[in-house]
DNA sequence: CTGAAAGCGCTTACAG
DNA sequence: CTGAAAGCGCTTACAG
């Protein structure tokens, strides 16, 4: 077993330092109504004593955890390997702990599913508002949390048409449409967008932006072609022969990851066709992939860490005035490399 | 402010079923000698209220968090981005799911230390047992807990020579042994090791493994050089140039990184030697990188995932038999690639 | 400026 | 098999 160390509390320090534990306590959280001269000592004592408060025996007493709940992607396993991720955590943690709040990772055990652990969480009092890093248009979790009052956001666009309150977002459309006008600018005049499903509201953003950009710039919708897919390198290499295939002599391809825009450059050069020279490739996420592939690839940064950073302080400022606060949209940016000829 | 949701507690519970709350929390916690009517009629009044016990008060009460403290590198900025992270994460959130623990992800503000955050996890009792993924040869934290008899584990080998309880890591000398004999087989004699710094046990161990093979296999160590870097791409290419221009016709280079492997088949390209037909190139870690890249990458993958569920068994096992645990080793399996005419 | 007392919502020996 | 009581280590109105 392991050993019991006694516990020093805030009795211990009362009795050494001859006062009450109220008064400890009152040290303890600043109160300014505590003569400095007691003050001192208190403070003498705890560090004599090595005294350090119990967080779990606060709580309780607070009816507080100071603790904000993540609710990860639905499956980890490849969710955890996209660098949105560990970006938006660095993020979330670094507000966090500014704001000295702890971050739990409650575990949606397998065949479980979100709504159990957000109900979870908050039936149990473990945290004191939630982060729902996943962005369904539908979504139990942000209804439940909605009616129950519970402080929560949600990094991604949640839900259509409905409500936008606590959550962040980058201006999806918009990134969507610079990046087409900016292959339209380039001269582009067939395009291709390969997005991720539709049940995302970020897919249906970005073809909002796409479409909007065509208009502008009076090009034939039917020259923009829309593919729907999964957020990996086969899908990309998929599109891509189909792309060839059709003979429809394309001129660029907007993929919604850079790891999809990686598998049509990869499958184009396998054909024989160069980028940016025979046709343009530009993706989402501006990812190591993009940097760092054979044939820097133009992308979007969306600012994970910012997205993360965010959906705390809406959190926070849900806890503190009970505001469900409105959409916050952070900044994107294009970073335009050589497979758009810069 | 939120709406102040009157809280459902034991007590109402009790009231409703006709019992004490001693016999509700014996219920909750399935305690077999309360007999069975009893415990039906509870469990009903606790669904007809909506009752769920209170996780702050249950671990005041008991002593204990059902929590573990995570321990993030020290520079989240960039180790989050290296692939390890997120894939051990995934383990130890899998592991300790299986267990009813919930990871607190701690916060480590800026300007202070690990030592100070574990400390504070300790002192504070958030925690039961505290995980640690860095890996340095010097920690003050793996002393600080060993002193205090807390439990906990490390992802890595923190030091040397001196004692091996509580971690999980690869067998790094092993690894690199085997990946180092597999080259000399492919014919090579000149072989180069870029490693990371020398503080890390895992650059040692690595070493010893290079050497170990060299020698079996009566290759001159001066045949056998070592170049020291970091984790990142200009580690690669800077030591590829060197090579180069070494003028001493190496014709392999084991790196131990991806990324790093990456930057040396990248300048090797540039300068117009041919990977794997001028000289072979291997990794560490089978990142996404290595299986992607122009020419994929030969590497050593190790399971991140398993080094991160064996570390969360191993505080488990710490806080249930208060064992402090021996080494526990993790497979590694190599990945043969084009780069080594694989 | 400080203390005595009640309370946060559970658990668990002890007694029957 | 069940209950009354004490306790986990804090906080905070209330009173002075």
């Amino acid at each position: 077993m392991v050993k019991k160390r006694q516990r020093i509390t805030i009795k211990d320090v009362a009795r050494e330092a001859g006062v009450s534990p109220s008064t400890v306590s009152r040290v303890i959280s600043n109160n300014p109504r505590i003569s400095r001269k007691t003050t001192e000592n208190v403070l003498k004592q705890m560090k004599r004593l090595g005294y350090h408060p119990n967080a779990i025996a606060r709580n309780l007493a607070r009816n507080s955890s100071r603790t904000i709940g993540l609710i990860m992607p639905d499956r980890p396993g490849e969710a955890l390997l996209n660098p949105f991720f560990p970006e938006a955590l660095r993020g979330i943690i670094k507000s966090a702990t500014k704001a000295s709040y702890d971050i739990l990772l409650s575990s949606t055990p397998p065949g479980s599913d979100d709504f159990r652990t957000v109900r979870e969480l908050v039936s149990t009092a473990k945290v004191d508002g939630i982060l729902i890093m996943t962005s369904k248009i539908e979504n139990k979790s942000t209804q439940y949390l909605r009616e129950m009052e519970f402080p929560f956001s949600v990094i991604g666009s949640p839900y259509k048409d409905v409500d936008d309150s606590n959550h962040v977002d980058n201006d999806n459309m918009q990134a969507s449409h610079e990046l087409t006008t900016y292959l339209l600018e380039k001269g582009c005049r067939r395009l291709a967008l390969i997005t991720g499903g539709r049940f995302l509201t970020v897919t249906e953003e970005r073809i909002k932006g796409f479409k909007k950009a065509l208009e502008e710039n009076g090009v034939d919708q039917d020259d923009g072609v829309i593919f729907v897919g999964d957020f990996n390198e086969e899908t990309g290499k998929k599109y891509a022969r189909e792309i060839i295939q059709s003979g429809k002599e394309f001129d660029a391809v907007v993929a919604t990851d850079d790891v999809v825009a990686y598998g049509v450059v990869s499958a184009f050069m396998e054909e024989g066709l160069r980028v940016p020279e025979d046709i343009m490739v530009a993706g989402f996420n501006n990812s190591l992939l993009s940097r760092q592939c054979t044939v820097p690839i133009t992308s979007v940064e969306i600012h994970a860490d910012l997205l993360g950073a965010q959906a705390v302080e809406v959190i926070l400022e849900n806890i503190h005035k009970g505001e469900q606060q409105k959409k916050r949209i952070v900044t994107h940016t294009i970073y335009k490399r050589k497979s758009t000829f810069d």
